[in-house]
RNA sequence: GGCGCGGUACCCAAGUGGUAAGGGAGAGGUCUGCAAAACCUUUAUGCGUGAGUUCGAUUCUCACCCGCGCCUCCA
């Protein structure tokens, strides 16, 4: 089923093909590595990750580009701070950023490139530019883009600003400009800073320069995808455009995909504000990835998500009743026999879930699909109804369910695990880290064995030992389930 | 000020010109040694407010109220 997806360029809703009829070839803006990730920012990642999974899943392969940034304004501040070199001081939250990505159950982009390894691709770009009289010089050494040149500056973000005129919010140190809208595409060094000798001069690459370059590089003069927060939307992806259009002659990319911004408590997020939150801090604090991620992914990508501790505890129950369900259907045993309504239903509800994503990435609906197949089937079980053959046709609407979401499979645990891990390296554990810390404690083997004896216990009748055992688990975070099949157990 | 989005049950949330998905939470019940899980019943004659169009509007139009985001640090 072909993907339609809203186009910001448009603002219609569009199917996604690849142009070359093959791959879809997507550049995702990625981070800028001078500090952790927070929430917010994976709300982009993850999505873009599902729409990936979908397409991939759909049977069109994906090009995958995510640049890390690793020289900016932030980077070199906070390396001086430090007293080390950027490429000193980027790599720690390179591989942080790596790893939560990996926590929150995104696939690796294919290509990673950093800015600082395609210096030359940018002041090839920027020289070009320069031939067609869009780049100009100022007196500092600095190399900017000149927006008049180029009437359709402002499409993406649907802004004229043909009425800007100098004067207007022009930084101290940009008075040479000659418009105020006009942005730097390379930036000439301060006495000090990391800088590299080019042709254009001692200086580094402007944000938006590296994007374009990049992205064309990698994946050709147009892409067939381009995606990132709504805020990139003015002025970073408007200057790409502005940029590779110029040079190329060509259209940048073929369909834009903005992910809102997602709200924490109601309000922005803020580090003054006091509702920052990096996905560690959720981690240490005891919340499963899974959880994290399922609620980040629960509201479609074109609206506000409002991020709430009480949307968490939800998302984990979701989950939850995902994971039993799913183990209840492996473990039966069932009749033989086929349920055809069942199976009608299984057929549907993994219809019902494409084409809910199809539609623009309805993730509200399409796990609704799912959940609605669960009521069915756990209805049928408890009427001893589900039968053998049903058994296949409801793994496989999970599993399309999981390709995407990836959620149901496991690995909660491993993934806190790290997280103490890393906050016992750096110094971060907390209080609420050392409620995780002590339900984590407890090895599976050591859970298997406490929970043998607990049987025993019962089948001596010997009900005080076995809820003693029960109690002294759920204290740690263990829950017990007994079936006729034997004992379930999980971690809170 | 300019641009844009949203207001659906206790909470989150989908949706359609024809009479309200799904999840979570609560209450009662079934099952269980007791729990848990699961199931059954239950929680919006109602979709911000007021008009209008229509045989019919939560869904379209207009006005108003409220909330949020973007407007060159920002996912």
């Amino acid at each position: 089923m072909t993907l339609q997806l809203f186009n910001t360029l448009s603002t219609q809703v569009e199917a996604l093909t690849p142009a070359d009829g093959k791959a879809v070839t997507l550049y995702a803006c990625g981070p800028t590595v001078y500090d952790y990730g927070h929430i917010g920012n994976f709300r982009t990642f993850v999505h873009v990750d599902l729409l990936r999974r979908f397409l991939e899943q759909q049977g069109v392969p994906v090009k995958h580009v995510m640049n890390i940034t690793d020289v900016d304004d932030k980077i070199i501040r906070n390396a001086a701070a430090q007293g080390v070199s950027i490429a000193d001081y980027t790599p720690r939250y390179e591989k942080a950023f790596l790893d939560d990505l990996r926590a929150l159950g995104c696939l690796s982009p294919v290509i990673m490139p950093h800015a600082t390894e395609n210096i030359p691709e940018m002041v090839a770009l920027i020289q070009k530019l320069e031939q067609r009289g869009l780049a100009y010089r100022t007196e500092d050494g600095s190399w900017y883009f000149r927006i008049n040149g180029d009437p359709e500056y402002g499409k993406l973000s649907k802004k004229d600003l043909s009425g800007n005129t100098a004067g207007a919010r022009v930084d101290v140190d940009e008075y040479e400009k000659d418009s105020a809208s006009d942005f730097a595409m390379w930036k000439a060094a301060k006495p000090g800073e990391h800088a590299w000798d080019t042709a254009l001069g001692h200086g580094r690459p402007g944000w938006h320069i590296e994007c374009s370059a990049m992205a064309m590089k990698f994946l050709g003069e147009t892409l067939d995808l381009h995606a990132g927060g709504e805020d990139l939307m003015f002025p970073h992806h408007e200057n790409e455009i502005a940029q590779s259009e110029s040079a190329t002659g060509k259209p940048f990319a073929r369909h834009w995909m903005h992910v809102r911004f997602l709200l924490v408590e109601g309000r922005k997020m803020s580090k003054s504000d006091g509702n920052f939150f990096t996905l560690r801090d959720l981690l240490l604090r005891g919340y499963k990835a899974s959880a994290i991620r399922f609620l980040l992914l629960s509201v479609p990508y074109r609206h506000q998500l409002n991020f709430t501790f009480d949307g968490l505890a939800e998302s984990h129950s979701a989950v939850d009743r995902l994971r039993t369900f799913r183990q209840r259907i492996e473990h039966g045993p069932w009749p033989a026999g086929e349920n055809a309504e069942l199976a009608a239903q299984s057929r549907e509800a993994a219809n019902a879930f494409t084409a809910a994503l199809a539609n623009d990435l309805n993730t509200a609906e399409a796990r609704a699909a799912i959940f609605d197949l669960v009521r069915h089937a756990n209805t049928a079980a408890d009427h001893g109804k589900l039968q053998q053959a049903n058994v296949q046709p409801i793994l496989h609407a999970l599993t399309l369910f999981d390709q995407v979401f990836n959620v149901i499979e496991d690995h909660d645990t491993e993934i806190a695990r790290e997280a103490l891990a890393w906050a016992e390296h750096e110094g971060k554990l907390t209080k609420e880290s050392a409620n995780l810390q002590a339900s984590l404690e407890l090895s599976d083997a050591d859970i298997d064995k406490l929970i043998a004896e607990r049987t025993q216990a019962k089948k001596s009748r010997n009900f005080a030992r076995a809820d003693a055992i029960r109690n002294d688990l759920a204290a740690k975070g263990i829950l017990l389930e007994d079936s006729k099949d034997g004992v379930r157990w999980k971690r809170k």
